[in-house]
DNA sequence: AACTAGAACAGGAATGATTCTCATTTCAAC
DNA sequence: GTTGAAATGAGAATCATTCCTGTTCTAGTT
């Protein structure tokens, strides 16, 4: 397990005024073993013995200290992932509209770099304050094409 | 106005056996006439007269002609804009992630080529059937960063 | 080791965007 | 102009998420 993690967690909760308790921790933990966002119920059921409304306000808490972040798929749950700043893992994300499973990917620099660039045009054009990028490739998984 | 559109609506609607009505024509001109999606409420607001269950039942009848899809931006709302198919304009989204307002823009089309290529790679890793993608730009639109 | 004040928790109720129900109205074809 | 199916209107229902309230834990102090 990182072993930086929790180090890097535990400093920006105090950095917003909050404790890294134990509930806290086992949700970064859960998030961390997992290679894709998990929607809320998926981590209450992870996390047996957290209730609901715990997990709920934790995943608020940890969304202000940005270690978790929201991705919004093709259903109606929404997912949570560590975010970037925590993992140092900049990533992006394959969505099966069939069954709305979300599922990690890394994109090659190359493409990164002209995002990058495209943004830096946008703040010039149009006065839009460009901070980060969501590419989602949107299609059928594996599973659901058979 | 588009003469086409309406032809292709129209089309549309009649291959998944669907009526198209005074009511949903007048869904699809208010979304035509709008450089951006919409929210739900926005369009029972633009379309006085028709009630808030017939929105929301039209769109999803005209989501599934492929007439209308869905945006989701960083707030609460889904928000609604004609498909690439029937306007025949491809493009992304500017989010602010302030106010959840959605703006259209065009990416350069080396860029696009770019994702193309990665959306068929990612068919050869992973058995994923890459069907189209999202680049959304989030940030702080200049209504909001005063 | 107990004290205390504030934070976090547990459980359940409330919220609100979206979806569903069903009686009524409209439409298209005969 | 009748008829049968589809669309509409109004409101109720759904359900992921948020809020409320009383209780429990924690960190810092003596």
């Amino acid at each position: 397990m990182d072993q930086g993690l929790h180090g890097e967690v535990a400093g920006r909760m105090s950095g917003i005024g909050q404790r890294y308790t134990r509930g806290r921790r086992s949700l970064v933990e859960v998030l961390a073993d997992t290679p894709g966002p998990l929607t809320a119920a998926e981590l209450v059921a992870a996390s047996a013995s957290i209730p609901q409304s715990t997990v709920y306000r934790n995943l608020a808490v940890l969304g202000q200290a940005g270690v978790v972040h929201r991705v919004v798929g093709t259903d109606e749950f929404v997912r949570y992932e560590l975010s970037e700043a925590v993992t140092g893992r900049h990533h992006h994300h394959l969505v099966c509209r069939r069954c709305g499973a979300v599922e990690d990917f890394a994109a090659p620099s190359g493409l990164e770099r002209s995002v990058t660039t495209l943004m830096d045009a946008i703040g010039a054009d149009r006065g839009f304050r460009a901070e980060t990028h969501r590419l989602d490739v949107v299609g059928t998984c594996s599973g659901c094409s058979s």
